[in-house]
DNA sequence: CCTACCGATCGGTAGG
DNA sequence: CCTACCGATCGGTAGG
């Protein structure tokens, strides 16, 4: 690991516990074990730091959908596929998920694009239970309703899972995404 | 409404848009129309603010809580009050609820009352569902998913509802609380 | 409710 | 990677 990834990594951390704003570079010098200047030897600003963090998450999500949109499957076994991945993402990944609901507004440069990732995720999401419906794997739902309702579980999940010692990541994945999908199946 | 009152929606307003730690008492002085000194004629200080308005909810929470464990219902129908109520305190406080999931953090004297109060409502929500699984009303699901799920989406409610204006606020509390329910009853 | 102001801390740069 | 430092801004107080 860089010592750029090793600064990146701590400062999603401390911005995970503390908020972006409310992390000062005097802090994660400290948690790095270097002096504040010297921090940007290796960073270019504060906002580079977040910037990297989200928009690498904007990346596999983005990824995630594209190819579930390519795969040979049913509109429903894609959905599936993007829940899982969003699993995956979570948990590898749990500090910087643990970013997007409340730091995403203090991007800068980068908050037109963030937004417009995002929202085109989440404009295929509605797409793929259009499609299960007209396949008739799922009930005729409120499509806004049920997409907000899913993807809020899945982006608090960061909060939760590590708290449970209870569930393997694979029976979690089966459990959350039988959990999701069930309820609006046919 | 005092001013005091007045200066505490302003705050919650601007805590919820820019996040607390990257909103000023002078950014709050400007919006409100008077000068940073002057508001403190009125609060204590910016903490003051955040304890307020957490706080209150967290009353409004415990409360809908308790009323419902004294209701003479089944376990099901006093889990679908208290998802009411969630649901009325969402659209009713919209700028203080969508505090709770950041900002929480930033409370200070009051922290440890914070989180005790909310450590308490899940537990109760909890309970809930296992006596409603007891009762036979809905299938033997995995307690502690699914209370994160349901209340996942229900504290996200708030950043989803106002951008839709499909629904009515009763017609999204039927949808909503069917929606949550359905996939696990019997 | 305002003017005037305080010490502390902020993100970041110069120069080596 | 460090020492030394900058201008800006912070939450809050004194005194009227």
């Amino acid at each position: 690991m860089t010592k750029r990834e090793e600064i990146i990594q701590i400062g999603a951390r401390l911005f995970s516990k503390r908020g972006y704003a409310a992390t000062s570079m005097r802090d994660l010098a400290r948690e790095v074990g270097m002096e504040p200047a010297s921090l940007y030897n290796h960073i270019k600003s504060k906002q580079d730091i977040l910037d990297d963090c989200l928009m690498m998450l904007a990346q596999l999500y983005a990824d995630s959908m594209q190819k579930a949109s390519e795969l040979d499957l049913s509109a429903l076994q894609k959905l599936e596929r993007v829940i899982h991945d969003q699993i995956d993402i979570s948990l590898t990944h749990p500090t910087k998920v643990s970013l997007i609901p409340a730091e995403w507004v203090h991007l800068e440069k980068s908050k037109q694009q963030f937004i417009g990732i995002r929202n085109h995720y989440e404009e295929g999401f509605k797409q793929l239970l259009l499609q299960s419906i007209a396949e008739g794997d799922i009930r005729k739902v409120n499509i806004e309703l049920t997409t907000f309702s899913i993807l809020s579980t899945l982006r608090w999940l960061h909060n939760w899972y590590d708290v449970e010692g209870q569930l393997s990541i694979d029976e979690l994945k089966n459990e959350l995404t039988q959990n999701l999908i069930e309820g609006i199946s046919t």
